[in-house]
This record gives C-alpha cells, structure tokens and sequence, in this order.
RNA sequence: GGCCCCUUCGUCUAGCGGUUAGGAUCCAUGGUUUUCAUCCAUGUUACAGGAGUUCAAUUCUCCUAGGGGUCACCA
C-alpha cells in the first residue's frame, strides 16, 4: 500500500505549485489503491494562520481533491516530538548546546569571512562538564561527521551528498523546546506510515538531513521524489508575485477544475503524445517514474484551450449550473439549449461565456461605430425594415431556421447577398460584428425583442 | 561562494544507440462560416557547446557554459 501526503505550511492561499505536487501525491496514492493524506505543518506559531488552512481545504474542494482520514496538526503533535527528543537524549543521539546565538552568528561570520562553509563546530558534542549560567540549550544531533548520504530518488536517481561539505550537528529543538522542521517531518512521515514522498525538489537538499534523523530513530526510510520546480517566465521559482498562483483565482477566471489539474498534471508529467486527461485516466496512468527532470515555465497558453476543451465538451446542464457563479442565471430560459449550443464553442473561459451570453441577452445600448459604417450602406435600412415587417407578420418564428427561412426570403426576393441583411441585422442585434449566427440569436431573444432592437438602430441610425 | 539538480521547437513535451527528431500549444496561411469563434488542412521553429566511447550518438561518459535550488533556534 502506497501513502503520500501533502504537507503545506499554512502561510497563505493554495499555491498552484502546491497544487500540482498534492495532485501527484493523490495521484499516486489513489493509482495504487493507498491513502493520501493531509499534514498541515504549523509548528511555528508566528507565522501559522487558521484562514489558511481554510483557502487550503477550499481549494481542495474546488478541484475535487480529498485527503483520507483527519488532518494531522503539527502543532497538536508536541508531546510526541518530545518523547522522541527525549529518546535521542538518553541514547546519547543527541545533546544540549549552550552556544548563544550572538555567538552562533559570530562564528558563521568568521567563517565566512575565511571562505568556509559556516557550520556548528561540534564544541558541546562530547560536553559533560558544567553548563554556563544563564543560557536556555538547543538540542542538537548528532550527525554522521564522515562518509556520504544517498538519497535514490525516483525521479531524479540516486544522489550522493558527502557528509563533510553539507551537514554538521543541526537543531532538533529549539532553546524553547519546540522542534524543527527537518526534525519533525522525519518523525511524522515515518509515524503516518508516509512511504512515498513526493514533494518539490527544493527540498532535496534537506533531504540527507532528514535521512539522518530516520537513521537515529531507526525508522524504515520513505521512497523520495522530488518534482522539479515551476518556473515563471523569468526562469526563477513561481512565487506570489507572479500573478495568478492562488488556486482560487482560477476559479474567478473562470477556468474548469478538469482544465486546471489537465494543465497542471501535463507539467513535468507525460504519457506519451497524449494531452488530454480525464481524471480517470490520470489515475489510470499517473506514475512519478514519468515526471520530468527539468523544471518547467508556468505559461497558461495552454491552459485557456484546454478550458476551452472542456467547456465546449460539458453538458449544457453542468455549464449552466456553473455560469451561477458568474451571474448568469438561465434556468427559466426557455432557448437555453440553443444559447448554450451556440455560445460554448466559442468561449475560453466562463467568465467569457457570461458576458458573451450577457451580449446576446441584454439590449444594445450603444452601436460600434466602425461596425455601423460597414453594415449601413446603401439600402441597408431599407431591407432591414422590409425584414422586420415579415417577421412581424409572421406567426411561427421559434428555431432558429425558422428565422433563417425569413432572411432567405428577403435575400431571394432582393437577389441581393446574405451579407447585405446579415451585417445590418447583426449590428440592430448586437451592436458589434462577431457572434453566433444572426439566425440564432434571433430565436434566444425570440420575436418581439427583435423587432424592437431593428427600430431602435432604425431610429439612431 | 560550497553542495545539489537541470539543459530537445517561444512554451509544455515524446524520444530511452540507427527516426525525414514526433505531438500539443502559440504564431502564420488557406478552407468552412453572412461576421467572429469553433472546426479542418498546411507551414515556420529545437537536440547549449566541446571532447571522448561506438560502425553509428539527441540518446552513454567526461569537461565547459548557462539556468535553477539550497545552505537558519523558517517551513
């Protein structure tokens, strides 16, 4: 049985990064029948904010993701990290530094100044004498001093670190007792029975530390993956300011769920040729063995045509529920299915398709210029009002080719071009040039209110 | 700076010693469309550089360059 987790630090909204690694842990998990669940790691209390554990959840939901069981708090998890630092205590593992920061810092200074790596030095590693005065210890442990660490990565490969230029004695505890991250992780991994990590790469570097603590805790060690980072188009690590990385914003934009995990399993991840992923088929198919080495440039590009994708592939049912959100309501409307048939495949997002169907629905209040240069010319007027006194007087206009028929009609009758009546009537309906077919538009808004938009034109024209 | 990772079209990627280096997106052109979009077709564009190994390297090894990550009593 596979575990995964994932385990953000509650700073703020769901990153769009964090979404794709909690994607790939689910994906995995569930690919083999296991449990992915969810850790929120707080144990620094400055930093931690309960909002964010909610916009986390939220957004989870949103896309459909759900974790297994409860989630586990970091914070609540004290009385255990002390049980094991007590452990490592007794076992001689680990030890009390009385070194103060100022001189911590000192020492780092001098070494860097000697072009040194800065590291502890090891000087109350082996301190059985009396402690100084005064000075609340850390709790160090004690790493191996020689020799390498490999880490055998599944994506990556295996990496080995030589002990001597990355690790010294590092922090378990605080002075005030509270545990450090790298310390934590190990314990609540190998607790949770977590057995594959998947986690961004700009963790590897902490990895061999965390080795280290599952060693002297003779804990089993977890599968590692780390998934390389998401650029932005500086080639740097996305952050906050990169624009769009809250999850939710997606949803503001009017992005699909279904488009936005299609967009985020297709970075670093591949199955052959093929692009479009159900989320059937990514569970089906989804294996970190397949992930990318290389980073990748966050580019929505494709994702707007895959929201396009999915939108023009949705039910007008599931789309009209959805356009809910952005204002739209089109339960009561009795053309819905042609409005909805006509406008999806033309829509990127949804907040494009509310205001696309807003245009169609609402009155014009005002006329493209350019547009009305075009269209009115010549007997412009004069054919529109010859089709508005047949759709007047005509009983049976409801389909679309119903008022098909009727320009038809007026184009056989004039022997003149569709586009001679087309535009003009376009502009009566609309306002603008573009949009779906005239034909259509004028059985959504049905027979009256065409014939009112024809004499409002007429009459500002 | 130390350590680690990475390098195929602008972007996302396929490739796992022998290919006209494939797909998608974007862009351009043409067709369809009364318009716009969709859709269809076509096209431009890539193996960072240099040494090796090999009959043969995009593919394996090394070096260089470039990019990124990380070096806390943050996570």
């Amino acid at each position: 049985m596979i575990t995964t987790r994932f385990a953000p630090s509650p700073t703020g909204y769901l990153h769009i990064g964090g979404l794709r690694t909690a994607l790939f842990s689910y994906l995995w998990a569930k690919h083999n029948s296991g449990k992915f669940v969810l850790r929120i790691e707080d144990t620094d209390r400055s930093r931690n904010n309960e909002d964010a554990t909610k916009a986390i959840i939220e957004a989870f939901k949103w896309v459909g993701l759900e974790h297994d069981g409860e989630i586990t708090y970091q914070s609540k998890r004290d009385e255990i990290y002390k049980k094991y630092i007590d452990r490592l205590l007794q076992e001689g593992r680990a030890y009390r530094c009385y070194m103060s920061k100022d001189e911590l810092d000192a020492m780092r200074e001098a070494q860097t100044q000697a072009k040194e790596r800065p590291r502890y030095d090891g000087r109350y590693r082996d301190f059985d004498g009396i402690p100084p005065e005064g000075i609340e210890p850390v709790i160090r442990i004690k790493a191996p001093t020689s020799g390498t660490i490999t880490v055998d990565d599944g994506i990556k490969g295996k990496i080995e670190f030589n002990v001597d230029d990355i690790l010294d004695d590092f922090i378990i505890a605080r002075s005030d007792g509270t545990p450090t991250y790298n310390f934590v992780v190990a314990i609540d991994d190998a607790l949770m029975g977590i057995n594959s990590v998947i986690r961004g790469d700009d963790h590897l570097s902490n990895t061999p530390k965390q080795i280290v603590v599952y060693e002297a805790l003779g804990f089993a060690l977890p599968k590692f993956y780390h998934v390389p980072m998401i650029h932005n188009e500086n080639g740097k690590k996305l952050s906050k300011r990169d624009g769009a990385t809250d999850v939710m914003m997606y949803k503001e934009m009017g992005y699909l769920p279904e488009a936005l995990l299609n967009f985020l399993v297709r970075l670093g991840w591949s199955h052959g040729d093929q692009e479009i992923f159900s989320f059937d088929e990514m569970l089906a198919l989804f294996n970190p063995k397949d992930i990318n080495k290389s980073a990748s440039i966050y580019n929505t590009e494709k994702l707007d045509w895959l929201n396009a994708h999915y939108i023009k592939n949705s039910s007008n049912d599931t789309l009209a529920k959805l356009l809910e959100d952005y204002d739209l309501l089109l339960s009561s409307h009795d053309k819905r299915e042609i409005l909805l048939d006509a406008i999806k495949d033309r829509s990127k997002t949804l907040v494009d398709m509310a205001s696309q169907i807003k245009e169609i629905l609402d009155t014009p209040d005002s006329y493209d210029e350019k547009a009305v240069k075009k269209a009115f010319k010549g007997e412009a007027k004069d054919i529109l009002k010859d089709f508005k006194q047949k759709i007047e007087s005509s009983q049976e206009l409801h389909l679309p080719s119903d008022y098909h028929h009727m320009l038809e009609r007026v184009v056989d009758e004039r022997e003149i071009g569709f586009g001679k009546i087309g535009q003009p009537l376009r502009v009566a309906l609309v306002g603008k040039m573009g949009g779906p077919g005239i034909d259509t538009i004028m059985s959504v808004i049905g027979k009256d209110e065409t014939v009112a938009r024809i004499d409002n034109i007429l009459a500002t024209v």
